[in-house]
DNA sequence: CGCATCGTTGATCAATTTCAATGCCGGTGG
DNA sequence: CCACCGGCATTGAAATTGATCAACGATGCG
């Protein structure tokens, strides 16, 4: 079971109403944290904001009632997430680690009194839908070494950072998440970075924190052949 | 070899230019015709309008160097197609049956001089993030049973027609589209409908005309277990 | 009628899932 | 301070599934 029933989180994990976000520079920037684990909103909750990340990570997945969940994306500092359809959010969202995001009303998708803003947000959800494109590419690579190997490339795009011994990548998520956003299990993940490792293309420092020492070998991996 | 390579298509499988498109209604409501294989964009295409299919299907796919292809999506009567990123078309778009779409400059997805087309394209952008989160369980559900069953269900919710025998579906797009879509072989494809065929849950007229037979079954086998 | 394209079926094989056990680490309480 | 516990990561062996390779059938078109 990966996450617990609706009903056992019901407020308690809920993270704190955006009503009282706390506010650091003015009425445009309406701050919200939400605590590692905390979710920030459920499938079927009425969506009244969208969210841009500001620090930490967040998880955004659709959980089926059998207890099988796909991660859809993950919110990274600059993402914009909870894109509504109709009135609803159609994806939990929560806090993988501590995180930041800055509140919009979901109507500043839709008219344009703020039309910077308006842009921004429209801006987002085509990145949105091409950033998807992209994951679709992702799971429909065939072997679990494709996947694998352009998730970490991808996630070194985003927050690599350059050290001696390579591009470091600080892995916020557990492999169980990786897993469900690649469509594979936990042990192959796992085989899959173990492989990487003993062919010399990352190191693992503990097993959130990644440097990829071979970038030409991993990127060699994220194709077929 | 699934698509010929791009120099083969060249201009002659492009559709005519939205230039001159044939005008029904008035200005407002550019037509244009897309014959079948003929292409309405092509990845890397700068693009400058955004379409909404009025008839006919589309299929919206990704090309890997090595041939490997991925159909992230088919537009289908009511969909909205070709959100751009940045200026540009991320995916190619071609028609698999004759189709009509109707033309919407892509500056009408940013700025508001159109309110109520503006706005009906963002839902249909919003609808489109939730339409590609769906195909995500689509291509994460673990078995090819599950995979084909729930594209079925969601084709037949779409474009089913209560007939005598059951639910009928015009399949339009060839066994191979389907596999691409879903991350399978065709070979996997076909022998799932006719494993569905022999288990009473389908039947196949034509390899294209298909009659669900049994909702319920084929709801059972879209899910685990 | 023959060719080309697509769909179907069969047999084999490689890959990943599954099931199971062990290791690792941080937190907690005696 | 140390032992224990729980969650997560890792590794191993077996079982299942879908890919692959190959052949054949169906259908439409010049």
């Amino acid at each position: 079971m990966y996450l617990k029933p609706c009903s056992e989180i019901s407020e308690a994990g809920r993270a704190a109403d955006p009503a009282d976000p706390f506010d650091e520079t003015g009425p445009r920037r309406m701050l919200q944290r939400v605590g590692e684990g905390r979710h920030l909103f459920m499938e079927g909750d009425e969506a009244h904001h969208v969210y841009e990340v500001q620090s930490g990570m967040l998880r955004l997945s659709r959980v089926l009632e059998n207890g099988r969940r796909q991660v859809v994306a993950f919110g990274l500092p600059g993402d914009v997430i909870g894109f509504p359809e109709g009135d609803f959010h159609h994806t939990d969202c929560d806090a993988i680690s501590d995180a930041v995001v800055s509140v919009h009303r979901k109507s500043a998708l839709e008219v344009c009194v703020d039309p910077a803003l308006h842009q921004r947000l429209t801006k987002a959800a085509l990145r949105e839908i091409c950033a998807m494109q992209d994951h679709f590419m992702m799971l429909s690579s065939k072997s679990a070494a494709e996947k694998v190997a352009a998730f970490l490339l991808s996630l070194a795009e985003r927050i690599g950072e350059p050290s001696a011994r390579g591009l470091r990548i600080n892995i916020g998520m557990r492999r169980v998440d990786i897993a469900d956003f690649l469509g594979l299990t936990t042990e192959t993940v796992c085989r899959t970075f173990t492989q990487f490792r003993v062919d010399g293309l990352i190191v693992l420092e503990t097993a959130h924190l990644a440097i990829i020492t071979d970038l030409a070998g991993l990127r060699a991996r994220a194709e077929p052949e």
